[in-house]
DNA sequence: TAAACGTGGGG
DNA sequence: TCCCCAAGTTT
């Protein structure tokens, strides 16, 4: 009998995934997957939240610091909410974090800590949507889920010359992948397509010559496959401008305080600064420091966030701390020096305090340079 | 439906 | 330098 156009694809693209699949540190690779070993369902359900919106090489040393301090999902869902938000830190998207936990404690204390084995029920969890609850179905419970992510678009739009825009033409992909998914083996069809996406069918130069279903991709036969996928024109990034103030005391100890738990930067620890707003308006100067204190301009960081670029004003002053306790304006805590690098702070404000303070995550670094250049 | 939501790497 | 984007979800 002769396989559908579909069929003959899902066929090629698996077979090429058993020869060039990635080994990451997630993942149970043929042909062990083949013999019917499934990987641990919490470790997909990390790995594939981690990796919303974010590279692979990003994720890889965040996975094995999680998988390490928490083994199950029952010990990340007893873990104090602040410890993971300073193991996520620096990763981006930070309601990923926590729902990452809040997902935890659902699965440990009412789901028996087990994960539901079907999209449904793991949809209904908190930060596992359409494409999270299908890869977790595949790769981890062997359901033929149709898995679309941003690798999958791009194949499925190649291969078809999708000409609608995204985000648009979803349901139509999905229900192209749907078509593809195999009863067999669907959680390697799944990532055999999110390792032809990355490695082969890439955004730029993808490398079609060595694609599998080169001979069937209508993208590739009848015009430029780099056109694929069309998308919506992008929106400007406004620039807003703050302050941010780092105030030090005898000891290198930073004052910190905590942002609120939702929002931008939710639940994350910030030095004091000002609203970021779109114009100068005289509030982003040392005047609008939280205390009284002699306040030095180290210059401007900038930082780009997704929907804006932050020009941040940075200020250091050096505090005594008994007199600083008087005049700081709300919750804060002193953090000393050598703990500093170890806090839920993001990326912006680990840049706005290296401004003020440029060797504030390297203090052993110090100490042990000054040590061998006298030694 | 559109906007909010981070970050670092690569062309 | 600048722009794109990388295994999306929530509101």
């Amino acid at each position: 009998m002769t396989n559908s156009p579909a069929a003959d694809q899902t066929g090629k693209i698996v077979a090429w995934y058993d020869r060039h699949h990635r080994d990451l540190p997630w993942r149970i690779s043929p042909p062990m997957a083949v013999r019917g070993i499934r990987p641990d369902p919490y470790r997909v359900w990390l790995s594939e939240v981690m990796l919303q919106q974010t590279t692979v090489q990003a994720v890889k040393s965040y996975f094995a610091l999680f998988t390490a301090k928490w083994p199950t999902v029952t010990d990340l869902a007893e873990a104090e909410t602040e410890d993971v938000m300073k193991a996520w830190a620096g990763l981006g998207y930070y309601a990923r974090a926590r729902n990452l936990k809040k997902c935890a404690e659902a699965v440990a204390f009412s789901h028996g800590g087990r994960f539901p084995d079907t999209e449904e029920g793991l949809k209904a969890l908190p930060g596992i949507g359409d494409y999270t609850a299908a890869a977790i179905a595949a790769i981890a419970f062997d359901r033929p889920a149709a898995v679309l992510d941003g690798n999958v678009e791009r194949v499925i739009s190649r291969l078809h010359a999708v000409d609608a825009p995204l985000p648009g033409s979803k349901p139509l992909m999905r229900a192209l992948v749907a078509k593809m998914t195999p009863g067999e083996r669907p959680g390697d069809f799944a990532q055999a397509m999110m390792d032809l996406g990355a490695t082969i069918c890439t955004p730029r130069r993808p490398a079609c010559a060595l694609c599998p279903v080169n001979g069937s991709c209508t993208a590739l036969a009848s015009d430029d496959p780099e056109r694929f996928p069309v998308k919506a024109g992008k929106k400007e990034k406004p620039v807003r401008l703050g302050a941010a103030f780092v105030a030090v005391d005898e000891t290198g100890a930073v004052f910190l305080r905590k942002r609120p738990g939702h929002g931008l930067l939710g639940g994350m620890t910030e030095v004091p600064n000002t609203d970021w707003t779109a114009r100068q308006n005289g509030a982003t100067g040392a005047d609008a420091a939280p205390f009284d204190a002699a306040w030095h301009d180290c210059g401007t960081v900038v930082h780009v966030f997704t929907h804006f670029e932050l020009r941040l004003t940075v200020f250091r002053s050096r505090v005594g701390r008994a007199t600083a306790a008087g005049h700081v304006a709300g919750p804060g805590w002193w953090e000393p020096e050598e703990s500093l690098a170890g806090e839920a702070l993001p990326s912006v404000m680990k840049k706005a305090i290296a401004q003020a303070i440029p060797d504030a995550f390297q203090p052993r670094l110090r100490s042990q340079a000054a040590m061998q250049s006298r030694g």
